[in-house]
RNA sequence: GGACCUUUAGCUCAGUUGGUUAGAGCGUUUCCUUGACAUGGAAAAGGUCACUGGUUCGAGUCCAGUAAGGUCCA
């Protein structure tokens, strides 16, 4: 076998096992029989625009971790991955390149702009799935999805159809949010609310039968009141009391009269009492517009230029630009009464960072089915969220839920399998239009007679195809597809992990998805459009169960950078993970990431921890290589193998110890799986693989490979914490534990680490058991007290400015039992503390000395020792241990402490303070030698 | 306006049913190129656990309130 090279070379090692794990198909994921459990994980589909961020990394890691450590405990295991082909996002990226030379979509029309996409697709569109190999993403990648494909297509399509016939989508034309520059609708969801400092207006409108007289509003918006239809007062306001049904005069736009009305829904605190109305331009006063049967003029063109309702001086005028002239001209006519400074919330297209515009339009609307069951899924628990608080936000969204806007006046999507006939007129469909199939044609396969239909030219928001994904990449609907794919085995899935930030897009609408359509096959009214009024029975708590599209979600905090900012392109403040894999390995960077993101937590990006990954890795290779070269490698084939090469009869203490330590690490890893805990887990890892095998056990070792009679042992033990380690490890780290369990041989020949199992803690007694081993406690206590005598020794040393001598010798006054473990491990000691003898006196005087759990350790200076500066440092020593004994005497003489703390907590406290009480008389005994 | 989160060492953060003298990494100081590892080793300094009250024999931990910062929904 190869010797491990001096050096980690990450780069090296990560291109080898990941060639090697795709040559050899293992991670593909095959529906296997009764018995073999399946484990499931579908990507979060990204942007098929996107590269790589930290998120991902974050995102992607946490997921091959779930997945890694599935197929160790012998799971089936199965990573669906894919891109989502994230509609305005993608179409704007193809725009913005289509403007650079000068050039619009519309220059080409739809198929040909089409073709330009997808040709941007083919050359872009791979690039964040072959930077997830470079991560080590074990994703079966012969099942790569696209929202697009041609199947997937379908599934949408179905969906669309059925939620069509089922009568939960509707046309309606109502007040979407707008996007001037997508120049499309948005669902609520895609709209960002942004604080914004602006201007409030305060604007007077003249009453038409009292010249003089005025009505004052408050505006942010003045460029909208050529669209004023009336000003609205509350019914019960004094103020405004016989003013109602009297007219003003709209003070710029067209000339127009418009009334005062009354409506309750006027919040007489804010600014005048009177609010102006415009409709067309604002929710609520589409709402008010609505009551009182008033028109909606809109001086908006989709573009967010006015338009020529807006009157000669504002047509052509960009929106913002027209605010300020809206503002002039108001001055120059005497209308404008003040101007304030004014913070309010502004939405923002999510997209194209602007204002989004209230505009009245006709869209897709979908009444989202099982909304009911979606809240009991959560509430009762048949889907659990980690954390568990999320739940909340959750249900709070459901109860207030909205119905969906799903159309999008984009090319770049599914479009609506709807079709118009010839003649009809669209902008006047009515509920009765819908359900005729002779006037509206609703297929995936299209009307018969296609020359006498129109399609609809929208396409559908990019999260109606993505709340499909759970079952639509595994073939849904075709049941030949979705045999292959294993649909009935895989699904529902075990783990989706995804961001907090996508709660409502996406995960809340894939859970009311999976519940509709993963029952049974309900056939579909095979003519016409249904669109029955009917309510679908709610399901069973069996049928819940069986549909939902994942049992357990895990959402991942947000990172940000150093100064709490979100990692965002714009700022630049987001490092590129591939420059990082380069400087790191990937391993490093896996490790580093999931140290530092606590469960629930946004995470404070810190590269100086993904070193600390890339150090840990290092560590991990040494300690192989270490073993590799202190003997000859035993039969390591398997871990029964490995603990019959054990003798038992030559176990002492740090045997014990360690083999403990393993058993404990083997259980918090298995817990932190358990409850989501991985940087729990990762640094758990990290103290027991560091602090207590290379720092300790290693060390020790060092002794123990010098003596033929415990070598072998030694060596064997080795190789089962190393074993085990790497093992938990792999998950994590998984390059180098594949290349160093290929190195040290351990496993099958020929065989991955993945092809073995990792054992539970009580499988792991059980082999030690049948071995004949067995830890013993008592020695495990011994060894705390060796390694607190080790490090006091040292730290008398470097007191004493002799860290670096190896040949000062050692005194120690101990009593016989405490002389005994000593003299026991005398070897390890003095290698350990750097000295070159360590002997049992009776007595030592005037020497610098320290007070052990196991006796008292002198260093032989007694001539050259500094008296005071010793008499300073003791005496300080007997302060603090004195300010200690006060306090647990305090505790003890607390006569409600000793008749309620429960014996055990009373016990410690007893010996603790017998304990502290004898240090303290040890220290006085040093202070009074020295004289 | 409503909901949630955070506040612990210079920095970033752990701290799992309340129980010895509150931990880690980085940074800092001193020493060490000793044959696994300087991507390392040894030692050390550094904290009135945001504040105020309460519950309790006992509170970083539980409860109430306050302050500051953050997120989401209106």
């Amino acid at each position: 076998m190869a010797e491990i090279s001096k050096s980690y070379e990450p780069r090296d090692v990560e291109k080898k096992w990941y060639g090697a794990w795709l040559e050899a198909g293992a991670f593909a994921g095959n529906a296997k029989g009764e018995g073999v459990e399946p484990y499931t994980i579908v990507i979060p589909p990204p942007n098929v625009t996107g590269v790589l961020t930290m998120g991902h990394v974050l995102n992607n890691t946490l997921q091959d971790i779930l997945i890694r450590r599935a197929r160790l405990e012998g799971f089936s295991a199965l990573w669906v991955p894919g891109t989502d082909h994230a509609g305005i996002a993608t179409q704007t990226v193809v725009e913005r390149e289509l403007r650079k030379q000068k050039q619009t979509r519309h220059d080409f029309g739809r198929e040909k702009f089409l073709e330009k996409v997808w040709a941007w697709r083919q050359e872009k569109g791979g690039i964040i799935l072959e930077q997830l190999r470079r991560l080590g993403a074990s994703c079966d990648w012969d099942r790569t999805q696209f929202t697009m494909d041609p199947h997937y297509s379908r599934a949408v399509l179905t969906v669309f159809v059925d939620l069509f016939r089922k009568g939960n989508i509707y046309r309606g034309k109502r007040m979407v949010n707008w996007c001037p520059v997508s120049q499309t609708a948005l669902s609520d969801e895609e709209v960002i609310m942004k604080p914004v400092n602006g201007t409030i207006y305060r604007v007077r409108y003249e009453r038409v039968d009292v010249p003089g007289q005025f009505v004052e509003v408050k505006t942010t918006r003045p460029e909208t009141i050529p669209g004023d239809v009336a000003i609205a007062v509350h019914p019960d306001d004094p103020r405004y009391a016989g003013w109602i049904g009297k007219k003003v005069r709209r003070p710029i736009g067209p000339a127009a009269e418009i009334p005062i009305i009354a409506d309750a829904s006027v919040d007489r605190e804010f600014g005048t009492g009177a609010l102006k109305i415009t409709p067309a331009h604002d929710k609520v006063d589409f709402e008010i517009g609505q009551r009182h049967g008033l028109p909606a003029v809109d001086v908006l063109h989709a573009n967010g230029v006015l338009n020529e309702l807006a009157g000669p001086e504002l047509a052509g005028v960009e929106r913002f630009a027209g605010r300020k002239k809206a503002a002039e001209l108001l001055r120059e006519r005497g209308a404008l009464v003040a101007e304030e400074a004014y913070a309010n919330n502004v939405g923002y297209s999510e997209r194209a960072d602007v204002p989004i515009e209230p505009r009245l339009t006709w869209q897709w609307w979908l009444r989202y089915p099982r909304i009911e069951e979606a809240k009991a899924a959560v509430r009762d628990g048949h889907i659990r969220f980690h954390p568990e608080r999320w739940s909340k936000v959750y249900l709070h969204w459901l109860e207030n839920i909205q119905d969906w806007c799903i159309s999008r006046q984009l090319w770049w999507g599914h479009r609506i399998p709807v079709w118009y006939r010839k003649g009809l007129d669209k902008e006047k469909l009515s509920e009765a239009d819908l359900a005729d199939p002779a006037q509206v044609h609703v297929s995936l396969e299209g009307p018969a007679d296609p020359e006498n239909w129109v399609q609809e030219d929208d396409v559908l928001d990019t999260w109606a195809s993505s709340w499909l994904w759970p079952f639509a990449t595994l073939g849904w609907p075709d049941a030949a597809a979705m045999e292959r794919a294993g649909l009935k085995y895989f699904y529902p899935t075990t783990t989706l992990v995804t961001g907090p930030d996508i709660i409502f897009f996406w995960v809340a609408r894939m859970i009311m998805a999976g519940l509709e359509f993963m029952g049974p096959a309900e056939p579909l009214p095979a003519r016409g459009n249904g669109r029955p009024a009917t309510v679908a029975p709610r399901l069973t708590e069996s049928e819940l169960k069986a549909r939902i599209p994942f049992r357990h979600v895990y959402f991942t905090g947000i990172i940000r950078d150093q100064q709490g900012r979100k990692m965002s392109k714009s700022l630049g403040n987001s490092p590129d993970p591939l420059d990082l894999i380069d400087k790191y390995g990937a391993d490093g960077l896996r490790f580093g990431i999931i140290s530092i993101a606590p469960q629930g937590q946004d995470i404070r990006f810190q590269e100086d921890r993904i070193e600390g990954g890339k150090n840990f890795c290092n560590k991990l290779w040494n300690a192989c290589r270490f073993r590799q070269m202190s003997g000859e490698a035993g039969d390591n084939s398997a871990l029964a193998a490995i603990v019959a090469r054990l003798e038992a009869s030559k176990f002492d203490a740090d045997d014990h110890a360690i083999l403990d330590r393993l058993l404990a690490t083997t259980r918090e890893v298995a817990r932190c799986f358990r409850e989501f805990e991985f940087s729990a887990a990762v640094q758990g890892l990290y103290g027991f693989f560091w602090n207590d095998f290379c720092d300790w056990y290693v060390e020790v070792s060092k002794s123990k490979l010098q003596d033929p009679a415990t070598k072998a042992n030694c060596l064997a033990i080795q190789d089962l914490v190393l074993r085990q380690t790497l093992l938990l490890l792999h998950p994590f780290i998984p390059f180098i534990t594949e290349e160093l369990w290929q190195q040290l041989g351990y496993g099958a020949a020929g065989r991955f680490v993945e092809d073995a199992r990792v054992e539970d803690e009580e499988e792991l007694v059980d082999v030690l058991q049948a071995g004949g081993v067995g830890v013993d406690t008592a020695a495990v206590a011994s060894v705390e007290k060796l390694k607190a005598f080790v490090s006091q020794a040292r730290a008398l040393k470097a007191e004493h400015n002799l860290a670096s001598r190896r040949d000062v010798k050692l005194f120690v006054i101990a009593a016989e039992g405490d002389w005994n473990v000593l003299a026991g491990n005398l070897a390890k000691l003095t290698r350990m503390i750097g000295a070159a003898e360590l002997t049992r006196r009776d007595s030592v005087e005037g020497a610098p000395a320290v007070v052990t759990p196991l006796g008292t350790v002198y260093l032989d200076l007694a001539s050259t020792v500094d008296a005071g500066a010793e008499r300073i440092r003791l005496t300080r020593e007997i302060e603090q241990i004195t300010k200690h004994i006060a306090g647990t005497e305090t505790r003890l003489a607390n006569p409600a402490f000793v008749s309620k703390a429960p014996p055990a907590v009373l016990e410690g406290a007893r010996k603790q303070l017998a304990d502290q009480q004898a240090k303290k008389a040890e220290l006085e005994r040093l202070l009074k030698a020295l004289g």
